[in-house]
DNA sequence: TGTACATCAGTGAACGCGCGTTCACTGATGTAC
DNA sequence: TGTACATCAGTGAACGCGCGTTCACTGATGTAC
């Protein structure tokens, strides 16, 4: 059945926005197409008038989750203490435990470059938020400045995500968060 | 056909050494068991007077992963500027590309903790690195002071392994390195 | 305005494939006499 | 020492399942007259 003028569109949108939730939550090989587009009340023989092949759609959503992580991010770049409000919701208990809205660099980019096949999206999500960063350095040597702080961040969330003792993740976190805005003054 | 007294001992161990380099090299999820035995020799069917599941061996495997880094490591942390030698390993061009050898932490561990099912044997396989680190520490807090240069060599690794940009890559490495060993000073 | 037709988003069965796991079987070795 | 038997690591076919992808089809909508 042909449906209303922008129903297509509207559809490809919804299919991008679970995958980049699923993908990041489930990661993207863990996770079918054919769930996917069942729980969005399709059946999956649709998803090739959308896209024509997984990787194509892995390519949009990594591009529509780092386009959300943006949106955020300026917010919390448009606060007061700018970097310090990005490191504590970058190392809060909520991104830790919310992979699948939070940063793509972990789940989705990692799962690519341990592959082997890395997307130059990657390069785009992480350049926004080195950039962004940036803005909020002052002195010398602020690009390399802000790759340490990125690095830092990503590898203390990673560490606290995959440490099976509670404390122990929240300690990663805390530890981190402290030593960065310290750093800073 | 029944073997002499210690091939079964011999097989096992090759099991878990080859697992651990394909867990490592191309996800936990993606290593499939059947073409795992056919590249020591044996028949799938085998494997399950090894190991009761899958996820035995991953546990093994990552357990295997732990002990060679750890020895590994301790030749490192055994040379004559101990951090510095530890420091330029784990963020070298070798250790890039070679994440089939390398810490286990950045695949198995966080292919688990992304899952949500993390492995006890991550928070061993950290706290061992963390120990090393802290051997080499002088001042106070040495404890939070390895974790937070762990974080950061972790996280640049991950980074570097994600970008497809190799100069970006290299980059991330070099300036991460060059920070760590300052910071020291 | 009313009717005939073309479009094409979505349907659902089917494709070959590899997955983890099971199971009856084999046959060289270790053990018992 | 020689023979009969028990063991059990490894074999290979088979299990149900979900994967990504294909394809002939449907039928409500948009368009042309």
């Amino acid at each position: 059945m042909r449906y209303s003028q922008d129903h297509k569109a509207q559809t490809h949108q919804r299919i991008i926005k679970e995958a980049s939730v699923r993908f990041r939550r489930d990661g993207i090989g863990a996770t079918g197409l054919q769930p996917l587009m069942k729980s969005l009340g399709l059946t999956h023989g649709g998803f090739y008038s959308h896209f024509k092949s997984k990787d194509e759609l892995v390519e949009k959503a990594l591009q529509a989750a780092g386009d959300q992580v943006a949106s955020v991010c300026a917010e919390l770049f448009a606060q007061d203490r700018p970097l310090e409000t990005f490191i504590d919701t970058y190392l809060s208990e909520w991104h830790k435990t919310s992979p699948h809205e939070g940063c793509p660099l972990l789940t989705m980019s990692s799962e690519l470059g341990m592959r082997g096949q890395p997307s130059p999206t990657s390069d785009v999500v992480l350049n926004a938020r080195l950039q962004q960063i940036q803005g909020t350095l002052a002195g010398e040597n602020t690009v390399d400045r802000s790759i340490v702080i990125m690095s830092t961040l990503v590898g203390a969330l990673l560490l606290s995500r995959s440490v099976a003792d509670v404390e122990f993740a929240q300690r990663i976190l805390d530890v981190t968060r402290e030593h960065l805005n310290h750093s800073q003054d």
